[in-house]
DNA sequence: CTCGATCCGGAACATGATTTCCAGCGTACA
DNA sequence: TGTACGCTGGAAATCATGTTCCGGATCGAG
């Protein structure tokens, strides 16, 4: 809840005309905020390794009278924040467009989706997910197309033989025959199951492929046919179901996964990493 | 969360043997922290109704050595309560796959994403993402592109005028030149920021676009070219960044335009839903 | 009613913090 | 290579804040 006077903003705001040792300060200003509320000139300086006229020169830039006075924008803001929930929704103005309910709401999406995981499934499922030895193939409905596609993304930094089961009805049924049967299908999809979805699931099950359904209900048509079954809740106070919980979810997964791969991830992701350095695809920061 | 030095406990053993006016301040004390970790002596004392050597008398009373230490248990414990969730975390065992601390950093995620959104930002870029005159597009670095996926189909089922910024250098140039100058522009990237986005980014702030950042800190490189920044917390226990929060930012913003869109999106969802009945995609549920 | 003890508020003082200012250093440009 | 400019750190000056101390007020006991 911004006020007119974040400090933030005026860090953001000031931007690029910032010196080095002056950006050095602000970075250590937005990473720990209670550096600066609790603490003084000295220690903040200390702690971004500038000097003190540094740091009075920072607060100066960004449009206060001196550090006394970003020092207390910055407990204001902090104050805010140490206010009980109740408060702090009240502050909003009247409830335009109910911010706050949207925040409840969603934590109680993230909350809900993985206080429902079990966590046997999950650790079998982690394994299953960072078996080499078996590709990884991953599907998911119109609804849940962005959610999957960032879990593929993750998974594939992550270890070789990870597959997007999608485009046509060809491609698909090609990505299906060319894999082994000891393969595992990770599916995603809400609601309004899309019926080849559900034909695809069932039809990789029937094969003999480890299917793993990420859904909204044990009713789900997935959890009738996957081996084992996350499932999401999706509340929402606009015209889509919430894909919060099921992306909460799959980070989880990832996370756990690159545990177990810890060495070989590592070296995979160290390989990414100096693709990138070498085509200078990254700004420098 | 009790610390061997709290002050409460502290006040609760001086308990009866305090004079009225130190009781004064101690019900202050405890009733609003705030006012002992950030105020100072003066005004503790004109809250609570008394002299400053009141004041001073009942940190003594309280086994302080002044004011100061007083104030310095105070603001410790103020602190831990300030504590991001990766922090309180840490300091637990390094619990492996602990689903209790990835609730914990998540539900961070997405109360810190979403709190810190300026309700007037908000209602700023909804109002545009809702005027159906100008044609919006998305773009987003690799780590985003799932959620910004996400994003990017949920809008183009509210309305029409919705296009992806992305394929090769070609495709972006020629999606860029075919829009109005008046286009919005919502651009999703975080940290390791992908040297194309912010060029493109720049690019169409240039061209007079109104660019909206999602970003993940004020100093980020998108933030010095776009006109109204969102900044997500991203923390995770994973190798990747989380974007939970990210994605619960996204929904809002959809929620928001959708309500201002109410009638035709409406409509336009009505004939999305006709489709689908048509061609029996959707399993009977 | 008077005395004494306790409590209290505020002024003077001391401490510690912030601000101001300057000199050194690196860098860009001629 | 020289020069000018901006950046930086730190020392001295200034300011704010906590602490100490004292005079006055209140209350109860004798």
């Amino acid at each position: 809840m911004a006020t007119p006077d974040d400090y933030r903003a005026r860090i953001g705001a000031a931007g690029e005309r910032l010196t080095p040792a002056e950006r050095r300060v602000a970075t250590t200003v937005l990473d720990d905020p209670r550096a600066v509320g609790f603490g003084t000139v000295a220690e903040l300086a200390d702690r971004a390794g500038v000097g003190v006229g540094t740091v009075v020169r920072l607060a100066d830039r960004l449009g206060y009278r001196g550090f006394t006075e970003l020092q207390r924008a910055v407990r204001r803001d902090l104050a805010r924040q140490l206010r009980p929930a109740v408060e702090r929704i009240r502050d909003g103005r009247p409830d335009p467009d109910a911010v706050a309910d949207h925040i409840e709401l969603q934590l109680d999406n993230v909350r809900a989706t993985l206080e429902a995981a079990d966590p046997g499934m999950l650790a079998r499922v982690a394994d299953r997910l960072a078996d080499l030895e078996r590709p990884v193939a991953v599907l998911s409905g119109d609804a849940s197309t962005g959610v999957a596609r960032h879990l593929l993304d993750q998974l594939t930094a992550l270890r070789p033989g990870v597959v997007a089961v999608d485009g046509n009805a060809v491609a698909v049924a090609r990505t299906l025959a060319v894999l082994p049967p000891d393969a595992t299908l990770l599916v995603v999809d809400l609601r309004r199951y899309d019926r080849w979805v559900v034909d695809t699931a069932r039809d990789a099950a029937e094969r003999g492929w480890s299917v793993v359904a990420v859904t909204d209900g044990e009713l789900s048509p997935l959890a009738a046919v996957a081996a084992d079954v996350f499932v999401v809740t999706a509340a929402s106070l606009g015209p889509f179901d919430s894909h919060v919980g099921t992306l909460a979810l799959g980070d989880l997964l990832v996370a756990m996964t690159a545990r177990r791969l810890a060495a070989s991830a590592a070296e995979r992701l160290d390989a990414v990493e100096r693709q990138w350095q070498l085509r200078r695809s990254l700004t420098l920061d």
